[in-house]
DNA sequence: CGGGATCCGTTTCGATACTG
DNA sequence: CAGTATCGAAACGGATCCCG
């Protein structure tokens, strides 16, 4: 339980994974998608996501670059359980409806 | 979801959800369990889990003083999704056995 | 016993500038 | 475009002491 919250009990972790999503993105879109991380840790906690099996990363040799991130299948799984925890917060939150 | 995160992804609120688990457990029973957490931590994410209706708090006026905590239904429900977790991690991690 | 208050080192985060 | 490097700020976490 501990490892386990080593890979994903983390501030942003949970959110990229949410972010990518199933479908094949770009970093660039990531980044822009999220709008508040800086670059450098959205860099960092893709790199570790890469590391625990939980994305893939694919690297296109242009000018300019292009890399690609997935969920892999493990990635995929650990997506359905974060997605019951959003319906779990919406099953117990009154939504503040905005701010 | 990312108002979602801030209620459990940290370090520490999901083990402690977890320690606590569908018993009446007093603050020394969390903190011994637990072993290695700094009272002055879980005291504070004790506290913001109750702020966040996860678990209840009930006080007892003794000499030395009673502290019990409980998970609300809110926080069961929660339980259940972090089962779900460990079983993910069961199911995707090759488990180093030891070490 | 269950904290609160302090102090302080470690880790994490973000802004900015730079590069192939 | 997708990073890397550097730096300083801020959050986090632990140790210790105190108190009703």
């Amino acid at each position: 339980m501990t490892r386990t919250m080593a890979s994903i009990g983390t501030k942003w972790k949970p959110i990229i994974i949410y972010t990518i999503g199933k479908r094949t993105i770009r970093f660039g879109q990531i980044y822009a998608l999220m709008g508040i991380i800086s670059k450098k840790v959205l860099t960092e906690q893709l790199k570790e996501l890469v590391e625990d099996g939980i994305i893939s990363r694919e690297k296109f040799d242009e000018l300019p670059p292009r890399v690609e991130y997935t969920l892999t299948p493990k990635g995929i799984d650990l997506l359905r359980i974060l997605n019951m925890l959003t319906i779990w917060n919406d099953k117990h939150n009154p939504e503040p409806a905005q701010k």
